[in-house]
RNA sequence: GCCCUUGUGGCGGAAUGGUAGACGCAACGGACUUAAAAUCCGUUGGUUUGAAAAAAGCCGUGCCAGUUCGAGUCUGGCCAAGGGCACCA
């Protein structure tokens, strides 16, 4: 026997997968296609233990997959572009690109690989790589032919940590989604958005299709895009007959409760509705207002503040003259920016109300009466004080009143979503340019497809970190001839969110080297959408609702067929530890001092025990705590296997061996419990490991089961029937296939020390014996009142009546029945009888 | 505030409404060894009776009810932790 080195085994086979080019996925083959796919990292340079996890998932999904027969696509890349690396550049003056390079090239070569991933590189794709952002600009261009891509001036979110703008999905709590500490200013910029909110009604639908989603995630979307249905009143102004303020509301039924209006500061109205005695306190509000940070403006405690502007709206159904205000509670970019007051039945309108004295009248009633309130009533109702509305039902009211002032013409109904236009435009260098000319003459002009890419420029860029992107300061890249009238015209700073990268590298994987597109759309067509999905649910609403927007566009661009991108989702828990920084169990991340690097651990137990503990810990959804006590723990339990091998081979004849034996010659034999045990494990793991279920934790222990059986059997045995080896050797080789996806090293070690066939990756998958699971015996349980009395051992498929007298004839069951009224028994066959006595 | 998820031994976790605690970690005992490590074999929810062993009993899946012959599992209410949304009209 000779020692188990991890290292040296798992080296040996990760340089053989790859010379034999085992992982390769094939165009068109004619095995049904499976495409395995993990959200792409970004390159930070060292995995930890904490990445490990969703690698891992994703490659035992996709070896599965393939000893199942399919053709899979499982490929990997780079989402490349981002901040570290041009923060990298500030800090140690190396250029992004270099940075970048350099963990990819560690990150490839030393890690993913070396944990037995079984990617087909030659599909890699690295998103700052001008072979790639070509296309990511060539599709920006494609959105702005299609009007889905513009630019506005807008009130943005501003994280000074980053120096740049963020989109609202990458605002969390009002902070910046990279920096937890930091607080997101507000300011006015013209920037490019694309419009994602004319998807905002499919993306919302189809969210239905997604089966394979988990409902949380779907939840999360349909949260964000945040669809409201009511209406939109236009209230007129008070001798000015030239405006109408439209206002949007879900509550029509409350419309003879409007007692005010309120605009946004920066409503457009704004200006023409103050009167002149006011103009100088409306200028101060607003002003004020636009230096609330986000985190004053949304906190709760805050209180309502506000100015009159001088002006009268008139409400349409009863012609009521109402004060208009205007207020930081009402936001601009939601619905029309102006909203009706109605304080009795809207808990924002009623501390408002009282804050600033304003009149509060009761239009809804629980039970048609009148009377003070304290607190808003935001409950729907009977309708009172409404003229011809009243005694009707809050729901009843609503479409009656929407119909009437339809008629009339100051009133629709009008669907809203809280989903915003996603904002792309970033001031950093090391990103996708975005790929617009400004020329004096013709205005903002996209570059021409055919000189794409432009190249983000390398000489002579500074990295100070300070006075706005280095891009601003690269005179030679900023000046360009007008792609329209020749004239001198000057380049688009800014760059791309790199989730615009992101949005699409799925779809370029099928066609990863095309020169002459984004990609092909046959290959896309065959490939997509991704039947299994990997990723962290920190991206629940980010990458994945971009992609979904992403997948439709390019659908009605022409581009492909499909309308949603992924099948099915699977996301995966944290993996956490004790950070000795935060004094707690939190996610394992480099800036709370709990990591675990991978390479220590690899050289001394090997990937494959760092991949069975975390696929042993805790079903994928969960979240686990890494232990590298526990991993050592699977380490035993491979090295059990490893002798396990070896005493079976010097003793027992080990060989390979799959064929069903007959069952019959094996009775009343210890080895019969072998033979069923194995064809168990097959059937157990082979459930727990399939896309249905993923509990890859449960399908461990099943293994562990039969290891621990085998080696009770073989317990102080000395020699071998031939029926002995032949059922030992069915067991191990089975048990070497049911491994494989999890464990890749050492089952390929002994799978080529038995003598089988290169590779065992490449081996059907097995079947179980149905004959070896049938038994002739059961444990039937004894119960009285539910509770277990007695556990015996006896035939099976005996009647109803056979077991409730053998159960009824117990000593035990007996003495518990004497004295007592038999009420009944419950017999259930080959499994309980319940006796129930009063 | 609204929506959702989760509460099981010292720990991670198993249990189609039918033997709660599979499997692993930790701990303890035994074998092997001059010794230790490793390995192999065991024990391990709490508690009561018992000198002990054997054995037997009772309690036990956050709390309180309910449905059921039978509830960790289903229903309702509460408590706690975690997550999402949050001045979205």
């Amino acid at each position: 026997m000779t020692d188990y080195k991890p290292k040296e085994i798992e080296y040996k086979w990760q340089e053989e997968w790859e010379k034999t080019s085992l992982h390769k996925a094939i165009d068109f083959d004619k095995k049904s296609k499976y495409y395995s796919l993990v959200m792409f990292p970004y390159p930070s340079g060292d995995l930890h233990m904490g990445h490990m996890r969703v690698y891992t998932i994703s490659d035992v999904i996709s070896r599965h997959k393939r000893m199942l027969g399919f053709n899979v696509l499982n490929p990997m890349g780079f989402d490349a572009f981002g901040l570290p690396a041009e923060n990298a550049a500030i800090e140690r003056k190396v250029p992004p690109y270099e940075w970048t390079k350099k963990n990819i090239d560690h990150m490839k070569n030393k890690q993913l690989k070396r944990m037995g991933t079984s990617y087909d590189w030659d599909r890699e794709v690295v998103s700052c790589s001008p072979d790639y952002y070509k296309w990511t600009q060539w599709l920006f261009l494609q959105f702005y032919k299609h009007e889905l891509a513009y630019q506005k001036d807008a009130p943005v979110n501003w994280c000074p940590k980053c120096q740049t703008v963020l989109a609202n999905e990458q605002v969390e709590d009002g902070k910046c989604w990279r920096h937890d500490d930091t607080l997101v200013e507000r300011k006015m910029m013209c920037q490019w958005f694309l419009k994602i909110t004319q998807y905002a009604e499919e993306l919302l639908n189809d969210l239905q299709k997604l089966e394979g989603w988990p409902e949380r995630v779907k939840r999360m979307q349909k949260n964000w895009i945040g669809k409201s249905e009511g209406a939109e009143i236009n209230f007129s102004v008070f001798e000015k007959s030239n405006i109408k303020i439209p206002v949007y509301t879900t509550r029509p039924d409350t419309i003879y409760g409007v007692t005010f209006l309120v605009l946004a500061p920066e409503h457009p109205f704004v200006s023409e509705l103050t009167t002149s005695e006011n103009k100088e306190k409306v200028q101060a509000y607003i002003k004020q207002a636009g230096l609330l940070s986000e985190i004053e403006r949304l906190s709760e405690n805050k209180e309502k503040t506000g100015v009159l502007l001088g002006s009268y709206a008139v409400n349409p159904f009863n012609n009521q003259k109402i004060p208009i205000w205007i207020s930081d509670y009402t936001l601009l970019e939601y619905g029309t920016g102006a909203v009706m007051g109605v304080p009795a039945h809207d808990s924002r309108d009623f501390e408002f109300a009282k804050k600033v004295n304003l009149e509060i009248k009761q239009v809804i009633s629980p039970d048609g009466l009148a009377r003070e309130l304290s607190n808003a009533y935001i409950e729907p109702g009977l309708i009172i004080n409404s003229d011809i509305f009243n005694g009707l039902q809050s729901d009843d009211g609503k479409k009656k009143i929407i119909e009437y002032g339809n008629k009339k013409g100051f009133c629709r109904t009008k669907t809203t979503y809280r989903l915003r236009d996603w904002l792309i435009s970033r001031q950093r260098y090391w990103g996708c340019p975005i790929p617009i000319v400004y020329c004096d003459k013709c205005g903002v002009i996209p570059v021409d497809e055919k000189n794409l890419p432009v190249m983000l420029p390398e000489a002579g860029i500074e990295f100070t970190g300070s006075g706005g992107s280095p891009l601003l300061r690269a005179k030679e890249w900023l000046s360009v001839k007008c792609p329209k009238c020749s004239g001198e015209a000057r380049r688009e700073t800014d760059t791309m969110d790199t989730f615009i990268c992101s949005s699409y590298y799925y779809l370029r994987y099928a066609d990863a080297g095309n020169d002459k597109a984004a990609f092909d759309k046959e290959k896309v067509n065959y490939w997509l959408p991704v039947d299994q999905y990997v990723g962290g649910v920190e991206h629940a609403i980010l990458h994945l609702l971009y992609s979904r927007f992403f997948t439709k566009a390019f659908r009605d661009f022409g581009l492909l067929n499909f309308d949603e991108p992924f099948t099915n989702l699977l996301s995966q828990g944290m993996v956490t530890m004790f950070s000795p920084k935060e004094k707690k169990i939190t996610k394992m991340s480099k800036s709370k001092g709990n990591v675990v690097g991978t390479t220590d651990f690899f050289d001394e137990y090997g990937a494959d025990a760092a991949r069975l503990f975390i696929l042993f810990a805790a079903p994928p959804e969960q979240e686990i705590e890494w232990s590298t006590q526990g991993a050592i723990g699977q380490y035993r339990f491979i090295e059990r296997i490893w002798r396990l091998f070896f005493n079976l081979k010097e003793n027992a004849g080990l060989k390979i061996y799959e064929e069903f034996v007959n069952v019959e010659a094996l009775r009343a034999m210890p080895l019969h419990e072998i033979y069923r045990i194995a064809n168990y494990t097959i059937k157990s793991v082979s459930e727990d490991i399939s896309s249905e279920k993923y509990i890859f934790n449960t399908a461990i222990a099943r293994m562990t089961e039969l290891v621990n059986a085998m080696y009770k059997f073989i317990l102080d045995k000395k020699s071998y029937s031939d029926l002995e080896s032949t059922i030992l050797s069915f067991s191990f080789t089975n048990l070497l296939k049911l491994l494989a996806p999890l464990a890749p090293h050492i089952t390929e070690e002994l799978w080529g020390k038995l003598g089988g066939p290169y590779s065992i990756h490449q081996q059907k998958w097995p079947e179980y014996d149905k004959q070896a699971l049938v038994t002739d015996e059961i444990e039937l349980v004894i119960q009285m009142g539910g509770k277990k009395i007695d556990v015996l051992t006896t035939k099976k498929g005996q009647s109803q009546k056979e077991l409730e007298k053998i159960a009824l004839s117990l000593e035990k069951v007996k003495a518990r029945i004497d004295g007592k009224e038999l009420v009944k028994v419950v017999v259930v066959p080959d499994k309980i009888v319940n006796i129930v006595v009063k």
